[in-house]
DNA sequence: GTTCTAGAAC
DNA sequence: GTTCTAGAAC
């Protein structure tokens, strides 16, 4: 391959004048087809306007709606139309939904192979599109009113985001009003002769955050039968798209004398001309991927042959372990020896070239200059976790910004040799924006370097182990993030779901045993080699107790320890309220100990005292035992709606559960689903559900033992609904075994619960207000997403058809 | 947690 | 005008 020594831009247009004819369209500028993705009342019209309106080339904005001589027209009549219009040099906006591929799917046959292909997502939230489309006058295509919100709705439901394997070039997308502002602006922008960069941009998912479990179910629902995903990520892959990069990465010898920052237009035009496919089918994947760079080889001075020896050994314990995700070497060099090296030593060894390889890039721009994809990256850090330093370490934290040094020294303050620190990348970061990484992992190799602290004055035999441990601890902290996003090895997932579906199998205590050891084993059974100096004393691998409920579902509680514990710090992520804080201790009557924040109201204190003096409301409670008081809510949202409470003084909430409390967490889930097969007794198309909610209101800890009809008066409110509708209502199972793991349950707790989007439990249709969505659910017989079934998280009347 | 109510949304 | 939300008070 001939080494790129053309500016990108300059390479197109030199492409494009060997082209017939292309020198008109070089004069007029490159005509590109911009197809819009979004619900009604999404503002793909108002988008287009604005452009049309600001910009300074010339831009047809096709419109269904509108093309039979202002009326609704035919989809051939957009393409005709569209057609007509690139050939006069203009732009295009096609203006429809387009809400699947295969309705774009002729849009991007559009013209000759030159014209660029965008798409534009407008994926904002459900009820805004619903608000406005229903208010909207005088809309074109005449949706409006009340029936636009079941179109809308509709549509949402089959969503489909574009990928670039589709064929589009660029796809830019928008979650807020900001985003598409931006988009706007963009566009707006474009000159004549702009070429804007391809790959894929804003790609985030802001519900994952708040709403990983749902969107776990949206993407289960969404792309049955793939896997791979990446959680924040709903670009899909293929293994036609992994080969293609695989070859595309390792192809290129490492002496290849292409300059790096042309690493991206490289491997378009290698794809592209040996293969006949385009750049678009390479650039952007969601592979889970990790990059690293070679450990000590650099500044520590490592011995190469050892150092490749020792990449290629780890290498080849974890690939097998890891589903598909993919391990890729970067360096920088071309004519990176320890590459060359690597590369042979594992093509001796036949590990799979599609599962690791090696690859020539910065690997803070292996997205935008090598159209690669990695979510985690790694850093060979210095022991202070420090910025600076040069190499690798520099430019890491020099591309992330201060986001990671401050996520970095809220999770560690130091790492030892061999060890390794997983720190999530703040979505602010740079890195994320336009990388696409979420996580960095930072790593620390021994030292050979004399001049450099903890040097192993050539004691090889110590530095190898060392070298070794650094890679398993990398390589399991990538492993546990893969186990947050919702991903774990294909057949360790099939296993636990086959368990999960059923409550029975909540006795599969020895079946379960096996299977967490088996993923210990994965996990390189060496747990506590990741260093981190936040670590709780309290944590224990000794977890078996008694198996029953909390043995379920262990191999994501198990990476969920794991990501605690490499962390330190996820839980925080999870609920960014510093108020919620693991360490928190408060006094009894709820203030932490800096006194500012979180006193009980009076209001607050009725469990409190129902819990503590039971017999002075014996006729208020349905049942009084040593440890527990089990009673009807007062307000119930549903029509069964019961609360077990605890009865121990001090602990008032889920953030105060440890260890401790197992038995009494045990006992509390016990009595509810009691409770819950006695009402289903006397009702048997009851489905109950038993939670915590992830910051009560009231004192006490208390769990909710609540029917799923929410057919209650007292239902009144957003809070009411999403604080049993969102993950900030916590699954006793999930938090049993949280618990029973990780000596703590996870609370999901930052305040956008509360005005998340009202979507129905069970179709998952969103709904403009309240009342709309009590209609709705009054109604609403699809069945329980699978993400609710699992794990036995639904109580059912036996025998129940789910 | 609920109730009350101003004012936004319809 | 009526419905609905959200914040303050309790």
């Amino acid at each position: 391959m001939e080494p790129m020594d053309l500016h990108p831009q300059t390479a197109s247009r030199e492409i494009a004048k060997e082209e017939e004819g292309a020198q008109v369209k070089v004069e007029n500028g490159k005509p590109v087809v911009v197809i819009m993705v979004g619900a009604p009342g999404s503002g793909k019209s108002t988008f287009c306007d604005h452009v049309i309106r600001t910009s300074a080339r010339p831009w047809v904005r096709i419109c269904q709606d509108t093309i039979g001589n202002g009326k609704a027209g035919t989809k051939i009549a957009c393409i005709k139309s569209a057609s007509n219009a690139l050939e006069e040099g203009k732009s295009v906006f096609i203006d429809r939904c387009n809400m699947d591929g295969e309705q774009r799917g002729d849009f991007l046959k559009l013209g000759n192979p030159e014209v660029e292909k965008h798409a534009v997502v407008l994926d904002l939230p459900a009820k805004l599109c619903i608000s406005r489309s229903v208010k909207r006058t005088g809309h074109e295509g005449n949706l409006q009113g009340g029936k636009a919100a079941a179109v809308v709705n509709r549509m949402l439901q089959k969503k489909e985001f574009p990928k670039l394997a589709e064929g589009f070039t660029r796809i830019t997308f928008c979650h807020n009003e900001k985003d598409v502002e931006a988009a706007m602006n963009t566009y707006s922008t474009l000159g004549l002769l702009d070429v804007l960069p391809s790959g894929c941009f804003g790609l985030k998912n802001p519900e994952a955050k708040v709403q990983l479990g749902i969107m776990r179910f949206l993407k289960k629902v969404d792309i049955p039968g793939k896997d791979g995903l990446v959680e924040s990520n709903p670009q899909h892959s293929s293994d036609n798209q992994s080969a293609v990069e695989k070859d595309s990465g390792s192809r290129r010898p490492a002496n290849d004398s292409a300059p790096s920052e042309y690493v991206h237009m490289d491997v378009k035009n290698t794809v592209s001309q040996e293969s006949g496919s385009s750049i678009r089918t390479n650039s952007v994947y969601s592979i889970p991927t990790l990059a690293f760079p070679s450990i000590s080889t650099a500044d520590f001075q490592f011995n190469l042959d050892k150092a490749s020896d020792i990449i290629v050994e780890k290498v080849e314990e974890f690939v097998s372990k890891l589903g598909n995700a993919r391990l890729v070497l970067v360096d920088l060099s071309h004519g990176s020896k320890i590459l060359s090296l690597v590369k042979a030593k594992a093509a001796r060894k036949s590990i799979d070239s599609k599962k690791f390889f090696t690859f020539v890039g910065d690997i803070t721009r292996l997205y935008s200059q090598g159209g690669m994809k990695c979510n985690v990256i790694a850093n060979a850090a210095n022991w202070r976790l420090k910025p600076g330093g040069g190499g690798v370490n520099a430019a890491i934290f020099s591309a992330a910004g201060p986001a990671l040094e401050t996520a970095t020294k809220e999770r560690a303050e130091s790492l030892a040799p061999g060890k390794a620190l997983v720190v999530p990348l703040p979505s602010t970061s740079p890195l994320s924006i336009k990388e696409g990484v979420t996580h960095v992992v930072h790593v620390l190799g021994p030292n050979m370097n004399a001049q450099r602290p903890n040097c192993l004055n050539n004691d090889y035999v110590k530095g190898c182990k060392v070298l070794g441990e650094a890679y398993s601890s990398l390589f399991e902290g990538f492993a546990s993030i893969l186990s947050t996003q919702g991903w774990m090895p294909k057949e360790s997932n099939e296993k636990s779901l086959k368990s999960q579906n059923q409550i029975e199998s909540k006795h599969h205590d020895g079946d379960q045993k096996v299977k967490r050891e088996a993923l210990n084993e994965c996990m390189g059974g060496k747990k506590s080699k990741i260093f981190c100096n936040e670590l709780k004393p309290n944590f224990s691998h000794s977890v078996d107790r008694k198996g029953n409920i909390e043995g379920r579902k262990n191999v994501e509680s198990l990476n969920e320890f794991e990501r605690n514990k490499n962390s330190g710090g996820f839980l925080k992520e999870l609920k960014p309220s510093a108020s919620h804080s693991v360490d928190r201790k408060e006094n009894l009557d709820g203030r932490d100990d800096t006194g500012m924040n979180k006193a009980w109201g009076p209001w607050a204190q009725s469990l409190y005292q129902f819990a503590m003096h039971p017999e002075r409301h014996r006729n208020d409670l349905r049942e009084i035992l040593d440890d527990v008081v089990v009673l009807d809510d007062l307000y119930p949202k549903a029509r069964k709606h019961l609360l077990v409470l605890a009865r121990v003084e001090g602990l008032d909430r889920l953030a105060d559960v440890s260890k401790e409390h197992l038995p009494l967490l045990n006992t509390m889930h016990a009595v509810g689903l009691k409770w819950a097969e006695k009402l289903l007794n006397e009702n048997e198309s009851l489905v109950f559900r038993l939670g915590y909610h992830s910051e009560p209101s009231m004192r006490q800890l208390h769990l909710h033992v609540i029917s799923q009809d929410f057919d209650s008066k007292h239902l009144k409110n957003k809070k009411h609904w999403n604080s049993f509708n969102t993950p900030f209502f916590r699954d006793s199972v999930d938090v049993l075994q949280e618990v029973s793991k990780h000596g703590e349950a996870i609370i999901r707790d930052d305040d956008s619960f509360r005005s998340m989007e009202l979507r129905c439990h069970r179709c998952r249709s969103a709904h403009p207000n309240i009342p709309r969505l009590k209609t709705h659910i009054s109604s609403c017989q699809a069945p329980f997403p699978g993400v609710m079934l699992d794990n036995g998280k639904l109580v059912f009347a036996p025998g129940r058809i789910r």
